[in-house]
DNA sequence: ATGGATGTATACAGATCTGTATCCTTTATG
DNA sequence: CATAAAGGATACAGATCTGTATACATCCAT
């Protein structure tokens, strides 16, 4: 039988010390040596659960990518409890997450730099992060009944981006608020009022 | 005599093929080796003129400044005549740029990614860049009369930083495009009114 | 022309990187 | 208890990385 919550297996030990190593370090810079010290795990089990460091990078990035989105979408949705009030929420937690002293930026962005090869599987594992960002956006958008919620959750999305990349370069963490004002604008201008103001 | 515009010196060309390298494949995974293959130059040349690989990084992200710079607000000028436009114009050249087969993303947002320290030489290179590019802009929303300008210049670059990451992780060029036709609607929100001016 | 600066070519030192192998201990389960 | 799976500790192979050293060629100005 398996203890699944009582301690960590080695497995997840390891791609949660390589989540922690990439973010603040990147992916190359982070050597299987170092990851071996931080986790507590010797390098032949690590190489009993992955075969490679691509394979645990990959490992790293999946896991994060579930955790983030978890985690993300539970605090805007106890946040706001109407799609309209949820949207504008997903800036106030992206603040509190740039606000924290372990932010090194998007950990997917920061990997596709490292990885300009378009069509390999770390890119499709970025990619598709973003992708579901944008359609958890899109749900909101539909349900507060914008005219055109495809463009709108674009809009939003990139919004997003740019105050993340925002707070990690400039050190800004209120790019969350500037974005999140632009954001107030574009969701009154889709919302289904029947009062048309030019 | 030197020779300015005959050929290149050593040091140009090191720092040249150091800037295309870094931009394709990053900084970390950028081996000395490397660059002194593809500029032509011996390692001990290259050594004479930087003394290590950091300082050779510097000056290629400060050379990559000055040059990204001067070239994309000459096209942007060039683009446009009226500061109005001009500012729409940015979106416009942000997305040939995004279109090009050498396009990486921002050498210099993927710079912070691969190096977390705050308050380093490199860091301070790229928030200076950002924020170069932040007072053309705002120069921009002085000149065509906006309310705020301070407001708008930051919104707009925030739009531009989201562009040029989701054209990057997401492979969309036309996400210049969603920037764009955000910039209309904060722009002409903060334009002044029809009324004859002194 | 000639000596100093600059460059080429190449070998090498020492560190670090990925991945494998060896030997021993712990632990779970029939 | 017995045995197999899993893990710890460590050494090592081979490649690559930064940076230095040695020996020779080229260019330019006094």
């Amino acid at each position: 039988m398996k203890q699944e919550s009582a301690r960590p297996s080695k497995r997840e030990q390891l791609i949660q010390t390589a989540v922690t190593l990439f973010a603040q370090n990147g992916i190359h810079a982070t050597g299987i040596d170092t990851i071996v010290e931080h986790s507590g795990v010797t390098k032949k089990t690590l190489y009993a659960h992955f075969r490679s460091k691509e394979e645990l990078v990959l490992a790293a990035l999946r896991h994060y990518d579930g955790q983030f989105r978890n985690s993300f979408m539970r605090q805007v949705e106890t946040k706001a409890r109407t799609p309209k009030t949820r949207l504008l929420a997903i800036f106030d937690v992206a603040e509190t997450w740039f606000s924290q002293q372990s932010f090194y930026g998007c950990l997917f962005i920061n990997a596709v730099g490292e990885h300009s090869i378009p069509d390999t599987s770390l890119r499709y594992v970025c990619k598709d992060f973003k992708r579901m960002l944008t359609e958890f956006i899109l749900k909101l958008c539909i349900q507060m009944g914008a005219r055109n919620p495809q463009r709108l959750a674009e809009e939003l999305s990139l919004l997003l981006e740019g105050a993340i990349v925002t707070a990690q370069v400039s050190q800004k963490p209120d790019a969350a608020k500037i974005a999140k004002r632009v954001a107030a604008v574009l969701i009154e201008k889709q919302s289904p009022h029947e009062t048309p103001q030019t």
